[in-house]
DNA sequence: CCCCTGATTGTTACT
DNA sequence: AGTAACAATCAGGGG
């Protein structure tokens, strides 16, 4: 299993061993599709804010943390769902990404 | 064939 | 505009 880190993947990178850059960031590369925790904030973002009056986000996003793994898979089922959906929204780009993308050129009629 | 690592997404508030 | 913890998740490369 993976270890899990305080990866802050942006900036200082999740490397502090020998991790090794290669994977390389296609051009048209599509963005992956949000993860559940993402609709999950959608929602409780406004409830925690609500529950912690004037709280910063540091404290939004530790309630949110561990009142996320406070839900039951069925909780957390609607957010999976739409993460699901994100993530098919996801496979059609990259579908399209892997099919021509690879060398075909963009024409963006303008 | 299996594991791991990097990259990405969204929230809000501050600098 | 970018960064900060929070969690998830995928795709590809390396062993």
């Amino acid at each position: 299993m993976p270890k899990e880190k305080a990866t802050t993947r942006k900036s200082a990178k999740t490397a502090d061993k020998s991790a090794g850059g290669k994977k390389k960031k296609d051009p048209n590369m599509p963005k992956r599709g949000l993860s559940a925790y993402m609709f999950f904030a959608n929602d409780q973002r406004d409830k925690v804010r609500d529950d912690n009056p004037g709280i910063k986000f540091g404290e939004v996003g530790k309630q949110l943390g561990e009142k996320w793994k406070a839900l039951n898979e069925k909780q957390k089922a609607p957010y999976e769902a739409k993460a699901a959906a994100d993530k098919k929204r996801y496979e059609e780009e990259k579908a399209a990404y892997t099919a021509k993308g690879a060398d075909e050129d963009e024409e963006e009629e303008d």
